[in-house]
DNA sequence: CCAAAAGTGTTTTAAATACACCCATGC
DNA sequence: GCATGGGTGTATTTAAAACACTTTTGG
C-alpha cells in the first residue's frame, strides 16, 4: 500500500535476486480466478532484463531450485507463468525491432557479434550478418568506441548504446 | 472477487454504458497512490470500442455529464485518466497498422471511404486513398460485399471484414 | 601457415511513396 | 449539365533480402 507498482516490482526483484537497477516494464495483469487454485490472486506481471545472470543471488528460501534456462527451452512453470513467460518473451521480440532495449541485456561494450547473436537467440531465427549491421546502423542507437577487443582472433570494434534508458525509434 | 478481470470490465461498461458485446482488451495497469487522493486505488484500465455510439445509454448517476469527444480534441479528464486515454490511442493506432480491429469501430459492412476516414482520424493524418486501397488489399483481411451503398452520389462498393474478432497480420 | 572470428558490397525484390484524372450517380 | 464523392495506375524512391569472400589476429 503506498508503493509505486515499479517500486513494488523493483523491491520484489531485489528481494529475489539482490538485483538492483535491472530494466523493469509493467507486462500485463493476470487476474483469472482459477489461475492459482487456493485464492483469487490478481497479479501485476513484470519484465525484467538484465545483462549479467551470474550478478544473481543464488535461490534460497521460496525460489530454492530456480534455475536459469535458454529462453528456447523454457521448462514448464507453476500456475501460469508460462504463459506470463510467454507474454515477456513475445514483448521483448517486438521491442528489440524498435527500441534500444538489447541495451539492458548486454555489458556497457559489446561487439557486433554479441548483439547479433542476442537478437538471433531472442528472435529464435538466424540472422544475416551484413544485413543485420545495416539494419542496425539505420537506426543510429549505437555509439563505436575508441578501443577493441583483443583475443585468439581477428580484434573486433566495440560499441555501446549511445543512450541509457528505453529509446523508440521512430518509424512514422 | 472470483470473476476473470475481463468480465469484470464488460460488467463495468455494461453498467456505464448499457453495451454488450462490445471490443474490449486490457490496456494497463496504474497503481501510483498520488493517482487518487482519497486512496491508493489500483485500477486495471480497459480499451473499448464500439462502432456505434448512439447505442450507448445517456449518461446519468455517476457518469452523468459525460460527453463525446473527437480523439484528437479529447477534453481533460480527472485523475490519470487523460494518461489512460493516451495509452489507449496509442495501443489502437499501432493495433490499426497490423490487425483487423478496425471492425470494432466500423459497422458490418462500410465503404473504402468511411474505412480511410477512420483511419486518417486515429491516426491524425491525411491518407493517400490510392496506397491506402493497396495496402489494406495487401492485408486481405476485407470482403467484398455483393451490395453496394446508392445515395446522392457515386454508389460505393462495400465492404466488410472476413473475421469477426481480432485478427493480427504477420509481417514476420 | 592455419584456424577462427571479424568485416565488408552488390544485386534483386518488394514495399512505400508521390501524384491527378476519369467515373457514376442524383438532382 | 453539374456537383459530389468513388474509383483507378504509374513512376520513383526506399527498404529488405539474398548471397560469399577477404582480413586480421594468435598460436
Amino acid at each position: 500500500m503506498g508503493e509505486l507498482l515499479d517500486d513494488a516490482a523493483r523491491r520484489e526483484l531485489s528481494a529475489s535476486t539482490g538485483l538492483d537497477r535491472a530494466y523493469l516494464e509493467q507486462l500485463f495483469t493476470f487476474g483469472d480466478p482459477s489461475r492459482d487454485p487456493h485464492a483469487h490472486v490478481v497479479s501485476v506481471a513484470y519484465l525484467a532484463l538484465i545483462a549479467d545472470p551470474s550478478r544473481v543471488n543464488a535461490p534460497r528460501g521460496k525460489y530454492l531450485g530456480g534455475k536459469w534456462y535458454e529462453v528456447s527451452r523454457l521448462a514448464p512453470l507453476a500456475y501460469d507463468h508460462s504463459l506470463m513467460a510467454e507474454y515477456a518473451l513475445r514483448r521483448l521480440k517486438s521491442k528489440l525491432e524498435y527500441s534500444n532495449i538489447a541495451y539492458a541485456l548486454l555489458p556497457r561494450e559489446f561487439t557486433f557479434a554479441q548483439l547479433e547473436e542476442l537478437y538471433a537467440k531472442i528472435l529464435g531465427r538466424p540472422i544475416d550478418r551484413r544485413n543485420f549491421r545495416r539494419r542496425i546502423a539505420a537506426m543510429n542507437l549505437l555509439r563505436k568506441q575508441p578501443s577493441s577487443r583483443r583475443g585468439a582472433h581477428r580484434p573486433a570494434a566495440l560499441y555501446s548504446f549511445a543512450q541509457h534508458g528505453l529509446q523508440l525509434v521512430e518509424m512514422l
